[in-house]
DNA sequence: CTGTTAGCGCGTTCAG
DNA sequence: CTGAACGCGCTAACAG
């Protein structure tokens, strides 16, 4: 066996030192080079440039931002409210608010209604123009888009976390694709039902919001075109609130005693089981929902859930922080990493 | 509304040197502190401590860095073979190297045979120990075990990836729970049947395989227990080469005229794939296995397949790097991004 | 247009 | 046992 050590890369790492030598000049032109800034003929540049390809110098982020004494400010505009997910997205933003310190930056969380896109192009308006970067669960509503592509055009950077705002100008969208979320959730329902006959209830959020409308559009074209003997019926919007999406629940057993499934598209799922459990159902009706959170973990191990769509809180802070720090210091991102992915959970891969 | 940024934390960070002056102090004997050396009285030691406390200095791991001259070079240990997998968890090493020569560190990678694990145990044991770390996709085997706890011992971290060792003495495994992935598996096979009566085939991968007899494990639990409409029978080993399993599938489907679904264990999808839509069974006969590949995302929008059960080659490159780097420099790790999940893909869910 | 120089915050000698 | 001083690789003023 070789030892792989032996053919391995030179340890020294090229500096800036080294191409300045080997073209002959200092290192302010190397640099002046490098960050693409004027004052450098043409001459000169092209044998900089070629030292820079001959030796193979990369330059070294951590040395850079060390003497570039700038720091960053970044705003996370969170929903109010008491909804389970949106606390945990917040620990989690906290949790990354730690991190970005090591890294010279700062986050400040503010809240705002998420239901009321006025406040939330108020708020996106008033923001401090000394942020650098804001990360937003956003409304797709043109007051708000507005105000996303005026903080654009003011060189704030803009990404849309968790809900987004596609015609904005930002700079990424941090989410999953809720379409393919609700398609998702029908196939599982589908295959789950084995072909029984019957009804499904899609219990909305809030048909005012995007991620929400595009699950139930969705969830909506792949029971209808695959699962025909399932015949999907909307029981109502919750707006994310337990008691509301249980009154749903209750009235949508009620009126149809072939349900076959549910499909709860926003929060509160905690009303779904209750009223599940209430009418002695929670065994029979495949109950569907999204966002793992100790409930949702409960009623999946306790088989009132049968399947959890989840959107990682934890992914979602860390990579809205990440771009947006790339993004300030001109670092590139690493695009696999900061996929979203639509998590499936059952009882047995629970994290 | 308040503009957060009023009562936002001081931008500016507290540095050694702030520390120093506020315990009296010279630059070094913080350090000194810091780093747990000896050379330090109590008494001024404890005053140091406190001087940290009242400014709450975090240390810059960004200067650390840069301050600290040294390199690491860590070894990657792969199997040979043609396994679609590994080719990807290959590429994605790589990738990985790439980011990491930002961090000051090295990868090379070696190519042991997988079931050999006489030559693995040779490769660790002989590997040279300039290495600061190493990640192995390691074999759960006497010698193998010796091996790791030898490197250890040597002062070489070891952190196991994919396939585990679970009595070694390594820093940690980065991987999946695979019995957890093998119960995963029959309950998605368990829910799809829908009431349906009959045998499910297991395909194994080698019974020499830790990972691959956990699968099993946690599949015939579940599947005994939870569903008794099915009987799980073993249809032999693949020894993940894709005309194997095609072999094991024809004749499992030719003794099992009632088959209801096919687990395979290892690779090979292609091999069951082929076999299926040979006997025209491809719709018929639900089909859970393993990876995503460009094969098995195929099997899976053509509905030759079910679901599969992935585990992330990305993350796990990145993952072992993180952590090797982190144990090295003594940076605190974020132990929620180092989780491997188990991902359930459907055809609608797919990245 | 180009070169010189002084740090960024910390680790690491080497004297005291 | 403690402190002063230099340098990591790069940026950002300054000079020339």
């Amino acid at each position: 066996m070789t030892h792989p050590i032996e053919r391995a890369a030179p340890i020294a790492r090229v500096t800036l030192q080294d191409v300045a030598r080997e073209a002959g000049v200092s290192l302010a032109t190397v640099d002046r080079v490098l960050n693409r800034r004027p004052g450098v003929r043409e001459k000169t540049a092209a044998r900089v440039q070629s030292a820079i390809a001959r030796l193979g110098y990369r330059p070294d982020p951590v040395a850079a931002r060390l003497a570039r004494k700038e720091t960053f400010r970044f705003c996370f505009i969170l929903p109010t409210g008491t909804n389970t997910f949106m606390r945990i997205l917040e620990e989690q933003v906290g949790a990354t608010a730690d991190w970005l310190l090591g890294q010279r930056a700062f986050i400040d969380i503010l809240h705002v209604d998420v239901f009321d896109a006025e406040a939330l192009a108020t708020a996106l308006e008033g923001l401090d123009p000394r942020y650098s970067g804001v990360a937003v669960v956003a409304l797709d509503h043109p007051r708000v888009r507005a105000a996303i592509d005026d903080l654009v055009e003011r060189g704030i950077a803009v990404v849309t976390l968790v809900s987004d705002a596609p015609t904005a100008r930002r700079l990424r969208y941090v989410g999953i694709d809720n379409t393919a979320a609700g398609r998702t959730a029908a196939t599982l329902i589908g295959r789950f039902s084995g072909g029984r006959k019957g009804t499904v209830a899609v219990i909305a959020g809030s048909l005012a919001l995007r991620d929400h409308t595009e699950r139930q559009f969705g969830f909506t074209q792949v029971l209808g075109s695959e699962y025909p003997h399932l015949t999907a019926v909307l029981a109502g919007e919750s707006r994310d609130d337990a008691a509301q999406a249980q009154r749903l629940t209750e009235s949508v057993i009620a009126a149809h005693p072939e349900l076959v499934g549910i499909y709860n598209v926003g929060a509160g799922n905690r009303g779904v089981a209750a009223a599940l459990e209430g009418a002695g159902k929670a065994r029979d009706v495949i109950f569907v929902g999204h966002d793992l959170t100790p409930h949702s973990r409960r009623f999946l191990l306790r088989g009132i859930m049968d399947a959890v769509i989840n959107q990682d809180p934890g992914h979602q802070a860390r990579s809205a922080a990440r771009i947006l720090l790339a993004h300030c210091t001109g670092e590139p991102i690493v695009a696999e990493q900061e996929r979203i992915g639509i998590d499936i959970f059952v009882r047995d891969n629970l994290p």
